[in-house]
This record gives structure tokens, sequence and C-alpha cells, in this order.
DNA sequence: ATATCGATTATCT
DNA sequence: GATAATCGATATG
């Protein structure tokens, strides 16, 4: 059993957002209901609408952001490094920027499929790593491009990309300072589940909260 | 096990 | 023209 979370969970600051995010489950539908592809969030970052030189709202809307900028809920996809794209659920009351980065997802079913996708064989249990474990990694096991799904609704099943409850409560959650940035690289706004195998990076470093 | 580096393009200055 | 919320390969201890 699992509910999809409702617009107003995402209507708040990211910082709240992004805790309460870690144990859901994001969902890509698929025509056969055996490939559907679930996997729980493990790792996320927020980034802040204002006062965060690393958002891409904070300088404003372009083309590229307005999804920030519209109902919160909704999936922000955008390419970076001329290879990967990054998914994101915008935050905050319309009209504010925030939005919660997918960092790291620990797989739950349609294994095979996002093998596939990643173009990656299974042969232990570790190399599962290899499917969600780092924001380009998760968008291309599950099909994620801006063109398909930069702006869909994530509050809805019917879109085939969501987040949904299905009742699992995370231990233990662990900040540290977010991954790969240049600009506010001090703030501690990633937020993970200490110790699980699927949160990304070589060593999971991570300072208690 | 950790460090460094190249790929490749949309976006913004 | 420079940069970027990354990844995978290669080199080295």
């Amino acid at each position: 059993m699992i509910r999809p979370l409702l617009r107003e969970f995402f209507a708040r600051d990211p910082r709240k957002v992004s805790r309460e995010l870690l144990g859901k489950v994001l969902v890509r539908a698929s025509q056969d209901r055996d490939a559907t592809l679930t996997a729980r969030i493990v790792e996320v970052e927020a980034y802040l609408g204002e006062n965060d030189p690393a958002a891409h709202g904070s300088a404003g809307r372009t083309l590229r952001n307005e999804v920030l900028f519209g109902p919160p809920g909704h999936a922000y996809v955008y390419f970076i490094y001329g290879n990967h794209y990054c998914l994101n659920v915008s935050c905050e009351p319309e009209g504010q920027a925030g939005c919660v980065l997918f960092r790291a997802l620990e797989p739950l079913t349609g294994i095979e499929g996002m093998a596939q996708a990643r173009a990656v064989t299974i042969r232990t249990p570790r190399d599962l790593r290899q499917l969600t474990s780092g924001p380009g990694r998760l968008a291309e096991a599950f099909g994620i491009t801006r063109i398909r799904d930069n702006g869909c609704d994530m509050t809805s099943p019917s879109s085939g990309l969501w987040i949904g409850n299905d009742g699992y409560r995370s231990r233990r959650i662990c900040l540290s300072p977010r991954i790969g940035i240049t600009k506010a690289a001090e703030r501690k706004l990633r937020y993970l589940i200490a110790g699980n195998p699927f949160v990304s990076g070589p060593k999971r470093l991570a300072a208690q909260v």
C-alpha cells in the first residue's frame, strides 16, 4: 500500500521537506505493472529560494527554472555537465523557488528495468549501488529527462512519476554539506539516512544531527 | 582505497 | 566564452 504525498507536504521550507522525504518512495509507473520502478529516498539536498547562491532559483526566474516558481510538488529537471539529468521537486507556496534535489535511492522493485536503463549487470548485492546512488545515476535508472518529466505533478500517480508513503519510518537522519557546489558550500543542507548503504559517494561522510 | 581528469552541452554573462 | 547540484575511467599507494 502506497499513497501519494499531498500538495501541502511540499508547500513548506525545503529543509523541512527534505527531512520528511527521507524514507518515502519514488515511483515510475509502467504499462507492465510488474515493471513499475520503485525506490526508497535515502539522500536529498535542500535548495532554498532566497539567500542561497547555490540554488537555481536564487537569481530570479528564467526559462530553465520557471517550474521552481510554480506550484509545489512538481518535477524540476535540468541537464548538467553535458551528460546528466538531475531531478528535483518544487517546494514552498507558488511564487517562491525552493526545491529538493534527489541524490540517492534504495531500489525496491523494477530492478531489472533500472539495470537495463543504466546498462549495468548486477552480479552481487553491492552492484545495486550502481543503479541509483548519485543524482545522475538515479535519473538514468528512472528514465528521467527534461522533455519527458520537467513540470510533471509528483503528487499525482496519473503523471507516471510521483512520490508516495508506504509507512516506512527512517531511524536516524544525518546532515552534511551539499556535494559538488562552489557557492555556499559550507551550509549543511544534505540530508541522508544514517548508515544506509545506498547513500552516494565513496566515503558516506555525514555529521550527526 | 583515494585522487585526478576528460566528456559534452544547456544556460547564463 | 565560462561554467556546471556528475560520472566513469585511469593512475597511484
